[in-house]
DNA sequence: TTTTCGACGCAGCAATCGACGCAACTCGTA
DNA sequence: TACGAGTTGCGTCGATTGCTGCGTCGAAAA
């Protein structure tokens, strides 16, 4: 008596779709309520629904939906206790659009983040991330799942002007998968690498790959997040002196080069002073700065300062 | 309070509905007195009563009969605590000099979490953070120990203007702290409760706190995280249709109360509306908006609507 | 006699229906 | 590199369905 025949709209918030979407499911791929009179409201049963959440999974994992819903269609009373191994399906097939987030060839991993993204589903969202960074590492999810996802909706919420919640959304979600590899591989030595987001610089995500790349590299570093002042980061370095600094800036407005300088005025200035991010540009940084141009560079840069130190200190 | 048998004119007078609604009422959603024979004239308890006037308030406050029956029906003691009178915020503050944070009487594990955060060592913070977490539970290290370090750090901020980069620092490992929390306890079913802060809000800690607590206890929800305009809010209430949203906010200049008359204007709108945080008046909050004073209070109350099915349907 | 019961019906309104179309992503091709 | 073809999610529109509160009526209870 309780959960017996859900309306659309019911089951289209429950699964996160358009209750349009669900309608054309129905009619473009035959899933819809197993019994229905043409005309009137569709009922669905706790049967439709299961099959309906397996179309929404497989989707989710990057497959093509025409082909989820053949899947979905033909599914069993009882449902295979998920992990099959996906691994990169082989579902090329015709994939496009609707309000979808462009991903471009970044792959079926990547739709399915987005998608999940759009249901604003962070488990799955978190789910997704988790498991590539452990089968990818730190700096493949970044460049190939990651920054193509969050570049996308990016892209979409200039255009549209929504979608902010699904950007915050996503950023929490890569927040906290990062997070949780620094706290998975535990570093060893004092922290001679210091983090930072320049002044009234809000995005900290790429600065957070970059600490879960070298968490994952076993080195060691100090992450001081978004938004920090000239003052700050001059009272931060003075007081751990740091072997090196990395500077994250994402837009010109915020990639001021007076921070920089003030950096190597310091007293005991740091070795390695690295500007970050698209924000600066490359004809204005002061003498000894060095400008990474991606994220495997600066790791590459990073990991070069400690195994130096490393060197000297033991010899 | 034995024979305070109530006929069903009598109740209906009491309620403003119509006799004949009472009777609709009865064999539609089951909500009649609790002993009655057919055929026989209804006598209605306090408790029926009890349970018609959640059904009335619900209805009058727009939300869709069969789903505020439904509530009234299983809603065994729910009783939104009334207006508990504000308390003023005990400022009195007298502890360690020089470059220490405040922490009032907060124990010595928050002045050692204070230290440490001084020193901006994360690993220390972040350690000292998860084993209060892990011994005494959510509300009570957020009550105990993160809010108190994080409202001295905050004094000693506005009061030097320094110190923003030990706040950056403790509020991320606070936050991953949080989110490791989250992962740690899998929750089962779809999320019925939506987390936000209000527009132009940033702080997103204590919403976090909340989504810590709610996880520890098994209950499953959407977080949408910091600055979610109007806009986005009421799209993502549209699309996820969940039954209770906390909406936080930390200063009076994020508390608009258009945010909830909008969330309450929403075609179908949440069961249940909080205006979470110190930023919202009691006074300029719109009707049936429930406003908790403390995060175990916001946490009980969002449980109880855990096990609420939505369906707005069926017959 | 007065009030209530159960059954039936009706009008208002929100949700949904089916059809159509738009916008946008991907991919193959030139 | 640009462009057309194939897909796909979803907004819109006028019509319909179905839920909801309540009035009415003959019979039964108080």
């Amino acid at each position: 008596m309780a959960d017996e025949a859900l309306s659309a709209g019911a089951v289209a918030r429950r699964l996160g779709v358009a209750v349009t979407t669900l309608r054309t499911w129905h009619q473009r791929y035959g899933l819809g309520p197993s019994e229905h009179v043409p005309g009137h409201h569709r009922r669905y049963t706790p049967a439709d629904l299961a099959r309906l959440e397996i179309m929404r999974r497989l989707t989710t994992e990057g497959i093509a939906p025409a082909e989820a819903a053949r899947w979905a269609r033909q599914a069993p009373a009882v449902l295979p206790p998920e992990r099959v191994g996906l691994k990169a399906g082989a579902a090329s097939v015709r994939d496009g659009g609707g309000t979808a987030i462009p991903v471009g060839r970044a792959g079926p991993v990547a739709r399915g983040l987005a998608r999940a993204a759009m249901r604003l589903d962070s488990v799955t969202i978190g789910r997704t991330i988790a498991e590539a960074l452990a089968a990818n590492g730190v700096v493949a999810t970044w460049e190939g799942l990651l920054r193509p996802v969050l570049a996308g909706i990016g892209e979409r919420h200039v255009a549209t002007a929504g979608l902010i919640e699904v950007e915050h959304l996503v950023s929490r979600c890569v927040s906290e998968a990062f997070a949780s590899v620094a706290r998975a591989h535990p570093t060893v030595g004092p922290p001679r690498i210091l983090l930072s987001c320049a002044d009234e610089e809000q995005h900290s995500l790429p600065l957070e790959a970059l600490a879960a790349a070298l968490a994952e590299a076993g080195v060691s570093y100090r992450m001081l997040g978004a938004r920090v002042p000239v003052a700050a980061l001059v009272e931060a370095v003075n007081r751990t002196g740091p072997a090196a600094v990395v500077l994250w800036s994402h837009t010109r407005a915020t990639a001021d080069p007076h921070q920089l300088a003030a950096l190597l005025a310091v007293p005991r200035r740091p070795l390695l002073a690295l500007a970050a991010g698209p924000g600066w540009r490359a004809d204005s940084l002061p003498a000894g700065v060095v400008r990474p141009v991606d994220l495997a560079e600066a790791l590459s840069l990073a990991v070069a300062v400690r195994d130096s130190l490393d060197q000297s200190t033991a010899g």
